[in-house]
DNA sequence: TAGGCCATCTGGTCCT
DNA sequence: AGGACCAGATGGCCTA
């Protein structure tokens, strides 16, 4: 089944907004334990909150890329320090046309030759290129099995000033020790703040440290977000296991937003419910718990008995092999508007168990059907 | 082998 | 000014 009218190009676009939804909001009851949403941190500028720390904190995930070691394989100070070939063309052979960003800035990326895989999670395995034109720099980051020297040619016959510099920096990162990343990260700002005071500009070893201290921001940015989208995923309803791959981040923010909005219209159809039950005809300020001041309060209390992503479905196959969402399927296609989707948009469940469940299953709305469709081709 | 997914680098932009 | 965020680009890994 598919995500019915949704459009994959929409949904991208709005992915940003998405994470930053789920994780600025304040949880459900049901989704108390929701990771990112628990204690409220000092917020970053779009008044989202920040990561707690231990999610921050957590080592770096193993994927599925490399189940051993992580993802961020270290480089040692050896691989910076040891000799470079004298400067050749780039060994890969790959010949990069002229980049040109969205800003129509030409992008040399020839300068990043190697692979940027091979990066250490804090610190880059760094070999870092001259810098070019405009009085640029662009960063090539080798890793310790990249055998080319940084293309233009000129400036890789890197000055003993500067290889001790990347060798310092490469201890201090290597280690992904707090303690040592730290000190690199002051050593750049100390080397910026003392060109700034002198009024002059950056050297290379110091443009240099800029931009690994820029790049190990922004890997740590990401590796944020990525703890972020794995919290994500645990709370969906969804298998999981060591076995059992990941969702993909866009399966993973399509899903999140599906089982919101079926758990929004969970909730919409709890209250209409509960006002037939004791509003009696519908007036439902009659019931004190549901004065329309109160009404989001009750809300919450429906939202707390709502089933968990552990409820199993009635009509629903068990937890089984991981399929992506159903606007993900890639096989066999299915045509848009499916019937599983319209299921999770405010539709009630078709099933007999979530056809207005009587009033004792008030009490335990464990099997309301209001877990989502898990499977791409569940009738 | 093509395509999907991902991590990373990078420069620009905006905000604090 | 520094940092966060963003998007383009690249290359590696994996799977169909």
């Amino acid at each position: 089944m598919m995500f019915g009218s949704w459009h994959l190009g929409k949904w991208i676009s709005k992915c940003g907004m998405i994470v930053r939804i789920v994780t600025a909001c304040s949880p459900p009851p049901a989704l108390a334990h929701w990771p990112v949403c628990s204690p409220p941190t000092p917020r970053s500028r779009d008044n989202s909150t920040v990561l707690p720390r231990e999610l921050v904190s957590d080592p770096p995930i193993k994927t599925r890329r490399d189940p051993g070691g992580g993802d961020y394989p270290v480089t040692t100070a050896t691989d910076l320090t040891e000799d470079r070939p004298t400067p050749a063309p780039p060994v890969t052979g790959r010949q990069h046309s002229p980049l040109v960003t969205r800003t129509g800035r030409r992008m040399d990326s020839d300068a990043s030759l190697g692979s940027s895989r091979a990066s250490s999670p804090e610190g880059d395995s760094i070999f870092m290129s001259h810098a070019r034109g405009r009085g640029g720099f662009a960063g090539a980051v080798s890793s310790s099995t990249q055998s080319d020297s940084p293309p233009g040619a000129a400036g890789s016959d890197l000055s003993a000033e500067l290889r001790s510099a990347m060798a310092m920096a490469a201890a201090a990162v290597s280690g992904a020790g707090g303690d040592q990343l730290a000190a690199f990260k002051a050593a750049a700002a100390a080397a910026h703040a003392q060109a700034k005071k002198d009024r002059r500009p950056l050297s290379e070893p110091e443009l240099q440290q800029l931009r690994l201290k820029i790049n190990s921001r922004e890997r740590k940015r990401m590796h944020d977000l990525n703890i972020a989208m794995d919290g994500l995923r645990e709370v969906m309803p969804y298998a999981h296991g060591p076995s059992v791959r990941k969702l993909s981040k866009i399966a993973t923010l399509l899903l999140a937003r599906n089982y919101i909005l079926m758990l929004s219209s969970s909730l919409e159809e709890m209250k209409r419910l509960v006002s037939e039950i004791y509003g009696g005809g519908g007036s439902q300020h009659h019931h004190p718990g549901f004065h329309p001041a109160c009404g989001s309060a009750l809300a919450h209390s429906a939202a707390a008995a709502l089933p968990t992503s552990a409820t199993h479905h009635p009509i629903l196959p068990p937890p089984g092999p991981l399929r992506p969402p159903h606007g993900l399927l890639k096989s066999p296609p299915t045509p848009l508007g499916g019937g599983a989707f319209q299921h999770w948009t405010g539709m009630p469940c078709p099933c007999s168990m979530c056809q207005g469940p009587p009033p004792s299953h008030l009490s335990g709305m464990g099997n309301t059907g209001l877990v989502p469709r898990l499977t791409g081709d569940s009738k």
